[in-house]
DNA sequence: TATTTTTTTTAGATTTGTCTAAATTTTAAA
DNA sequence: TTTAAAATTTAGACAAATCTAAAAAAAATA
């Protein structure tokens, strides 16, 4: 029942490719961990006689539900202590995913729990990511990427990828957080870039397409969460 | 410069006991870290060669300066998380030893800075030990074990042994707790048991002689700290 | 001091998680 | 559809941290 560090690291590299709606294949999963494709393929075996993982040689994997339970705990506990480092120590939230990868492995149930009643049961992390339950039910964000918002339509800010501090770093520097507005007025199909306008400023800025790739945004209309 | 888990733990060790004024031989470190001798003797040639401790075949060790620095390091992370699972996270004090000991292991240095800013940068643990400062600096503790207090001498709970639940839930249970004050009226020399009065408690209470290892005291009269 | 007991070390094995290099399988391209 | 490229797996090695069993050294006892 208790998962090693390497386990479970697995585990949410996989669970994170799934529910990105990607296939968790072998170099996929290598390319997230930094770690060679062979060693992938042995863990894969492992977890599998766990039967953590539904696996297929050649074929890629899926979590069983067992599986699933198991990593929506370790994303739970990772995305409380992200809020606990940028609430409660005032971290910049570009600073938390590291240290939060190291937290996250401490599994001691009844911390977790009063940790979330110490937050006030909060529903997403600061990078707008929702938190799973103690039951491992997350509520599913209806999110798009912002390179796939169609120009003039309102939007509003409701994730970032954390897995670039870079990223963070950059969206600070230019006052762009959770919950910011927007619109794309122009998309440039040479680089894919986008001018967009941020409500309440004046000045519309730039943003390249890998950067619209990694902000993800609700639109106001349909009224989900 | 950073160690492994593993590492750290030897260290941890290694410093307890000399702190304890006790030798640090093989079996005693075996003992605390509940390893077989033969891999005691391993890591102290590891630790060796990383210069952070003085050993010498069949002689046991001593912790180097460098050795030290990283063991009070060690430490004050231990002590700070105890203060905030105590105090934040309202765990009571026998549970968070366990908890403690994974938590310490995260080095990151703003993580421990920003942690001891939010606590209010505590002196002492909830058993009453001393937190090491940034610099490595801890207060010495002029402490006695109760089973050498003078009978008829008043004194102050300053410190328990953290290292038993079950002590630490014996302690809760009798309500006895840092800084309680009481005296020895009488000693068996029997089985090194004593009754001891509580301040402001009318039933005197016996403790065993174990218990009275465990419990450290500070007599009133001379002022350290 | 000689002998026994205890402590410590050595030697060799095991587990976990990783690696490289080579072989195999699948997918894509010609 | 044959071939080339890419992805995956196998085979074998390695480092870290542990273990058991046996040997050696130190300490205690007769």
């Amino acid at each position: 029942m208790p998962y090693t560090t390497a386990e479970e690291n697995y585990l949410k590299a996989i669970w994170k490719l799934e529910s990105e709606g990607l296939h968790a294949s072998t170099n996929a999963i290598s390319e997230r961990l930094k770690t060679r494709p062979a060693s992938v393929t042995d863990m894969l075996k492992k977890l599998t006689e766990k039967k953590l993982l539904h696996y297929q040689s050649h074929r890629g994997v899926q979590l069983t539900s067992e599986g699933k339970k198991i990593s929506l705990a370790i994303v739970r506990r990772h995305r409380l202590w992200e809020s606990f480092l940028v609430e409660k120590l005032q971290f910049p939230w570009h600073e938390v995913h590291d240290i939060a990868e190291e937290l996250e492995h401490i599994s001691n149930p009844s911390l977790i729990e009063r940790l979330d009643r110490y937050l006030g049961q909060p529903k997403t992390d600061p990078h707008g990511d929702p938190i799973p339950d103690k039951e491992g039910i997350i509520k599913e964000q209806r999110q798009i990427p912002l390179s796939t918002l169609p120009a003039n339509q309102p939007a509003r800010i409701a994730a970032v990828s954390d897995r670039n501090s870079d990223l963070l770093e950059l969206l600070t520097h230019k006052k762009i957080q959770i919950g910011t507005e927007l619109k794309v007025l122009k998309r440039f199909s040479f680089d894919g870039s986008a001018e967009i306008q941020l409500k309440g400023r004046t000045q519309k800025i730039t943003v390249s397409a890998q950067l619209s790739d990694s902000i993800f945004v609700k639109t106001e209309n349909h009224a989900d969460n």
